[in-house]
DNA sequence: CTTCTAAGGTTTATCGTTCAACTTGCTGTT
DNA sequence: AACAGCAAGTTGAACGATAAACCTTAGAAG
């Protein structure tokens, strides 16, 4: 494969000169010369070598995105639908804008350090929830990095939130309008800051605006995935005492409504349910989900660009964004009389 | 951070002893200096940097994932849940294998080039369905790849295919088993050779085993993805001359389901189905969905340990895996009289 | 007529590793 | 006593690019 200085000796230039030309860099090569090198670097078919880059200039143009060890059996972190919307946003920015994605789940932290000592990243788009101390690790070492879904109150850090307390808030209010008074809570353990969190104090406001209690044995804490919430669904299906469910997540009200039906017990007639995100999947139960709308493939989208605008030192581009929701109505919420 | 040298002066030795107990080099150095190189390299937090190896070994240590450009429009490369299983199944293998991985949609030749020459990448995952002169084109840069979905007829080349004639001729047959006699095939249009070929062939051959022609007006070809063939199943809706329909995919069953209820007519009551890949949404539908079943997450981590193997220069390994498939029978196939 | 400046380059050092070719001191053999 | 052979290193040149400092020439300015 051809190499810059392959290209110097044809065109009969220095190997700076020929660097500068690819690089953009101004007014130091005359117009012709830029014709001549670019028509050479063509007809050579040359590709420049982004390792010898990375090693001199220490900007590697390789984006890491992370995302905690979810174990296979849990559902892993691929099989995620909305992780999969996430990283389809975060790609096709990437690629636009001339970069490379790294993905890797990261379980322990010496496998953090050495992603990026391997290989300069030059920055990190953290998806998923890290364990808590997570964050003041990763602000010891010096890369940039953007959070989705594991908050940080902190207006200086780069971070695509979300509205999820309003998004809990009305989820519930949307129960309680229906005449819902019991409701059940259902989602991944709740941290003292994140998502989760909010979504939560949003559920808490709901219920306390109606003047009701939020009760600890209508809480119920559970991982992401299909086989946990379907699991979940047969166990609710035991307790008569409820008549709506919020689900933090589609894809655990998805599961809810697989195993509820299994126990013979049916959605919406007898049990409510109001999911989360929005993801196609929401349209393949049935009853087809209402749920709390969101754009995932834009917000991962926007994480990129607002990284790599960090990055490319566009010192007016924001860093703390918080993305809109809405609530959607399908069919698996019904009114009480 | 720490470089090799650092390590070298704080040892007293040279960089290249300290390189040659990193990389584990035969008999060259004194068991109590790989002692005291190993207890300092850890003190000190030392990470090889991998550009700089890459540069001078030609070896990255990085997989190339890559897959045929999906515009969003259609569903997207992450967002379908097949490749979000395989991708899975990469990954883990990929990383305890000590290999990194960058995914990328290719949309043009040029995009392979620089992804190769950019970052020396040891080998190539080939995921998706790409026109059919890109093999030829994969070929002629002199990187190992291994194909997944893309079939070719060649005992030589890196493959991990699955039984696909197989498949379509137990999901056919298993319809004209319970009395279906018009049975619709749905799937990416059919190419010469790949997976679709050979599910059409099963199709083709358990109707001509019943005697049943292959009627082109039962051919239909769509893009994989749920809004596709939620149209498709409207438009299938007003059709009153079938009973069954095979979809090639899960998802494409599933959107099916979707359309065909939206558009009044039940499954399977009036209309029996069977999908392909027993995909997690192959439970969440409703009916639950009658498919063939493969381990897609299997399949993707096969396919990285066949690639490392190769690279690793393991010459008894194997080139060329079929992987099992079977039909799983749950409920969207109904028992004509 | 000298000096200055800008355009358009070139030279050389460097990034962090690896690799091939040396060196040095010791042991054992004949 | 001479020397081969080996263990345990060292040295210096790559790998492909970039960055900083330097050079050369023509024309403008004084």
């Amino acid at each position: 494969m051809a190499t810059i200085k392959d290209i110097a000796r044809v065109v009969g230039v220095s190997a700076t000169t020929v660097s500068n030309v690819i690089r953009g860099n101004p007014g130091r090569v005359s117009p012709e010369m830029i014709v001549r090198i670019n028509q050479t670097i063509e007809d050579m078919h040359y590709v420049p070598n982004l390792s010898a880059r990375t090693l001199v200039s220490n900007a590697s143009h390789i984006i890491g995105v992370i995302n905690h060890l979810v174990p296979p059996e849990v559902g892993g972190f691929f099989q995620d639908p909305f992780h999969g919307a996430l990283l389809a946003g975060i790609e096709t920015t990437l690629r636009e804008r001339g970069y490379y994605m790294m993905v890797r789940t990261i379980d322990t932290e010496p496998e953090l350090l050495s992603l990026l000592s391997n290989w300069n990243l030059d920055g990190l788009i953290v998806t998923g929830i890290f364990p808590s101390d997570f964050y003041s690790r990763l602000k010891a070492q010096s890369v940039p990095f953007i959070l989705i879904d594991s908050y940080v109150d902190s207006e200086n850090e780069l971070q695509v939130r979300l509205a999820d307390k309003l998004g809990g808030y009305l989820a519930t209010q949307h129960l309680l309008e229906n005449g819902h008074r019991r409701i059940l809570f259902c989602g991944p353990p709740i941290q003292a800051q994140g998502v989760l969190r909010e979504r939560f104090d949003g559920y808490c406001q709901a219920l306390a605006e109606y003047g009701l209690p939020v009760q600890d044995a209508d809480i119920y804490g559970l991982e992401i995935g299909l086989e946990q919430s379907t699991a979940l669904g047969l166990e609710l299906a035991r307790r008569q005492d409820f008549t709506a469910i919020f689900a933090t997540a589609d894809i655990l009200a998805a599961g809810l409504i697989s195993g509820l039906n299994e126990a013979g017990r049916s959605v919406p007639e007898e049990i409510s349910i109001v999911g989360f995100d929005d993801l196609n999947i929401a349209r393949l139960t049935s009853p087809k989900l209402t749920t709390i709308h969101q754009n995932v493939v834009q917000r991962g989208s926007v994480a990129a660009d607002m990284l790599l605008s960090v990055l490319e030192k566009d010192s007016g581009a924001p860093r703390n964004i918080v993305m809109p929701i809405s609530l959607v109505q399908r069919n698996s919420v019904r009114k009480l009389p």
